[in-house]
DNA sequence: CCTTATGTTCAACGTTTATTGAACTATCGA
DNA sequence: TCGATAGTTCAATAAACGTTGAACATAAGG
């Protein structure tokens, strides 16, 4: 729990493992509620995300996350905030992970996804 | 080997779905080919992906991406035809699948994907 | 210092996955 | 009718995956 975690670099993120890391329901609904997010406070913590499952599958999942350079993980004091690595994927892959969020948000219902933020906005 | 294969049809593609097979890749090299050859014939059969694996391995994958949703298969003679479902994808999650296309182009070298047809074309 | 809160790590488990070769089915052409 | 061709299906295998609970580490608060 000391140290922080790795992350690739940006030239280091992979198409097929950023997808892969995407398929999964639970980690498409973190990176969802971390794109929502953003435009509030652009990071949240692990307790943020007990909705979705368990702490230790959570920190599974972060750990995918990480390392397949979808969000990054700033430690401070007991917490973890995590934060999505937009500019990094927008760099590497024009397009691509809005079009995902888009997606998931027409399919929000279906998907299960939940707002964090009450906040209801035009698209 | 006689049936025509199951599609899904538009409503029940899922984006987790569509996700994962298009984490492949084997699979992404198979949808970024039939991407290319939209604009030559539209469709190609299972001898044209043999650079990418084995006849039977091939099989399996083309399932995992008729079963999907991703593509579609036309059987003739003792040839299948296959083709991407783009209408039904741009219907269902606009400009997903055009992003994941030109992400993998971006990597091309990397994903060691390779043109089916010589045409080169600007982008 | 002791306790509580946060989150990670580990081992165990059952499931799903990709890959292989062999057997099979069906169609086409000679 | 007899191959040859095209592709699927099946069984087997090894690896990777997602989930769980228990144990652990760290920092904050009283």
């Amino acid at each position: 729990m000391s140290r922080t975690p790795l992350h690739p670099t940006r030239e280091q993120i992979e198409l097929p493992t950023v997808l892969d890391c995407l398929s999964d329901p639970i980690r498409l609904a973190i990176v969802y509620q971390l794109a929502r997010q953003e435009r509030v406070s652009s990071e949240l913590c692990c307790s943020d995300f007990y909705a979705l499952s368990g702490k230790s599958n959570l920190a599974y999942h972060f750990a995918k996350l990480r390392e397949c350079g979808l969000m990054q993980t700033r430690v401070a004091g007991t917490n973890r905030f995590m934060r999505l690595r937009r500019e990094d994927l927008d760099a590497r892959f024009p397009g691509l992970l809005d079009a995902v969020l888009k997606s998931a948000a027409r399919d929000a219902e279906r998907l299960e996804l939940i707002d964090t933020c009450d906040v209801v906005e035009a698209d």
